[in-house]
DNA sequence: GTTTATTTGTTATATTGTAACATCTGGTAT
DNA sequence: ATACCAGATGTTACAATATAACAAATAAAC
């Protein structure tokens, strides 16, 4: 599934994104928090905390689970990633504080997830929700299956 | 949030569905998978796997997750239940056999799921799923938020 | 009745996630 | 400057969720 043409540069904008945000809001990008987001840009796969936490240990000896739950808890908070919730993962946020939710399509075979928050989906989940008399706080859409290249790859 | 005006009924509808897919499909409804799927059932609550055991283990003392786990695998294969996995929890389905996938209503304030499956929701995710060319295996879609009953309760 | 497949029992362990308290660090007020 | 404070990180311990592997029991098929 080709997502970008140059991760270097999925990986650089969001890392400016996200300082710049912090910047705004007055919040602490710390070394530590950047290492986090970088190493879940590493690629377009969504990352399990533990194996964050492998990679964070080869620099950082000290870090514990908590040290790695810390910096996704502040990297949720502030939108810069998702948590996959079918997967228990975590995947960095392609446009941070455009939105809160974000619609996921998950390939089965090259693990790769990509945004596909889209309006029509959006009005229909308030209609039937507004139909239900429902208050919404939070929607997660996670749309697992095979994406294009890699179901002609199987063929 | 009211589901029911009998959850008696609820509960031996259920179990009489299960029971005839069951027999359909020439699928062994053991006792066994019996206590899960009424435990489950307790409520329209979802029911965690760890909550399950502790209530399996005062019929059943020798009960260990692997007990719970298996007889979740086979409910859930046979769509009996859902998993929830923004909660890491089971949910009763009150239609099994209808379909694959479920969307649900999830009250933050008291815990009660409800299905909203609307063909609306469903055409405009296969609008978006078409347009990226994504081949759709399995749909994950929770709400969450407050049900009408608890938004005004806390009004 | 013996074989066979499925289910359940049992033990152990892997994976995911939090709680609680100590320490450090960088900014604020006196 | 220095005492203070808040936020961030270190550290230890543990809770909660889930699976693997193999043995025993049970039911189905022959
Ligand atoms: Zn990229
Ligand atoms: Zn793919
Ligand atoms: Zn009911
Ligand atoms: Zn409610």
């Amino acid at each position: 599934m080709i997502q970008c043409e140059d991760h270097g540069l999925c990986i650089s904008t969001a890392m400016e994104v996200a300082d710049r945000i912090c910047t705004e809001k007055r919040l602490k990008f710390t070394d530590l928090r950047k290492d986090m987001l970088r190493m879940i840009w590493d690629g377009h796969a969504p990352q399990k905390a533990y194996g964050l936490l492998s990679k964070l240990q080869v620099k950082n000896h000290s870090a514990k689970p908590a040290t790695v739950y810390r910096s996704l808890d502040f990297l949720l908070e502030n939108g810069f990633i998702h948590k996959v919730k079918s997967l228990n993962a975590f995947v960095g946020c392609s446009h941070p504080s455009k939105h809160d939710e974000c619609y996921f399509l998950i390939c089965d075979s090259c693990k790769e997830i990509s945004e596909c928050c889209d309006s029509n989906i959006t009005s229909a989940i308030k209609a039937t929700t507004k139909r239900n008399q429902f208050f919404v706080k939070n929607t997660t859409l996670e749309i697992a299956g095979h994406c294009n290249a890699c179901s002609k790859r199987t063929e």
